[in-house]
DNA sequence: ATATAATGTGAGTAATTGCTCGTATTTTAC
DNA sequence: GTAAAATACGAGCAATTACTCACATTATAT
């Protein structure tokens, strides 16, 4: 259907040409993080990487396809980093749950910040990535959330999860880009917890 | 200082240039609100507006300078919105001013939700025009929270305002996109007002 | 009326860039 | 060793596009 989801006209198949691939993808997030969407092109990928465009091409259909393996890679890393805070959360409470789902979306985020913004901003197409992203997220909330639904106060749990993730995803996103020291110094975890636990629960 | 900043090689004078400008403009949001970003160029922009790309350059210097004009209409439009929501608050409760403060941002993101995302998501240099914006309500809504600083809980307003400005327009940013239901119905106010409350008050 | 200023025109230029393809080199299979 | 398969190369084509400039048209002033 789309172009830019074509599977890769060769599967890499010796150590050369999988270090070819991997260099091309390490080319492509330092010319996006240090230089911007706008200078990235196949041409400089190459020449950055180190190989020639005709290689490039042989791994990546096209530019786009590019660009969504390279998406595709990030948003591993991510899940798995998130996947990492989140085990054995089955008998704990809900403040408890709250606070590691905190800390592993703001691991996740962490991964690359700067590659993620790009990614999710200035890439066409970025929206579909972006909703596929979200609807990852919020269904782990929902699964982590769904045990304590009796103790929380909004009834509409589609709605508290949409507001929950979003939240959490907007305030460190933004405070990566222009608070910086709030999330070293732990602060905007603690504002995180304390807006969203009075938001969740229903008294104390 | 930044080629995009320069102002339009002549003042349209005449009502005839005027509407040229007009036009290009107009011709402009329509491009990157249907076709987006990769679509819009210069002389399709021209070609739309029904004028030479001759004209077009004779308004605005350079592309960006044409971007950056409509960003500079579009969050004027915005401004003078919100300050509509926003007047004779002076005797009012706190409660009420945080109803009147979602209500204005509300209504301002509202303008053109389109092209709101596609300038500041989109376009080259969209960080600082995002950041110009971002300052000017975080300074508005500083404005309004100072008169009932005792009342709130966290002590150190600055956050605070961050918190509220970013936590409100994410939500609403993304419920256009995703949730605009929610939207609709008044849901997302009420749950905003609830969040955002419980979060700034003391107790009640 | 006529000169001058304002505005409009669009073919054309120069630069960028996605991508191809014929060819060269390296690895694997037998 | 040799054929076939895999990998690498990069000059160059074709398409796009920001922007110019020499010229045409329309409005204003006197």
């Amino acid at each position: 259907m789309t172009k830019s989801l074509q599977k890769p006209r060769k599967l890499p198949k010796q150590e050369r040409s999988q270090a070819t691939v991997s260099a091309i993808l390490i080319a492509t997030t330092r010319i996006l993080t240090e230089e911007g969407y706008d200078k990235f092109n196949t041409n400089r990928v190459a020449e950055l990487a180190g190989v020639s465009v005709g290689s490039l091409y042989q791994y990546f259909p096209n530019k786009a396809a590019l660009l969504y393996a390279l998406g595709e890679h990030h948003a591993n890393e991510m899940a798995q980093l998130a996947q990492h805070h989140l085990e054995d959360l089955g008998d704990r409470s809900i403040l408890e749950v709250l606070q590691q789902i905190i800390k592993a979306v703001l691991a996740a985020y962490a991964v690359n910040p700067k590659l993620y913004r790009i990614l999710h901003q200035q890439v066409p197409r970025s929206e579909e990535m972006q909703k596929l992203d979200d609807a990852r997220i919020e269904q782990m909330l929902h699964a982590f959330l769904a045990p304590h639904h009796d103790q929380l106060r909004p009834k509409n749990l589609d709605i508290t999860v949409f507001i929950v993730s979003r939240t959490i995803k907007a305030l460190l996103y933004d405070a990566i880009a222009d608070r910086p020291n709030l999330l070293k110094n732990g602060e905007l975890e603690q504002e995180l917890m304390r807006m969203l636990s009075s938001y969740l629960i229903a008294s104390q």
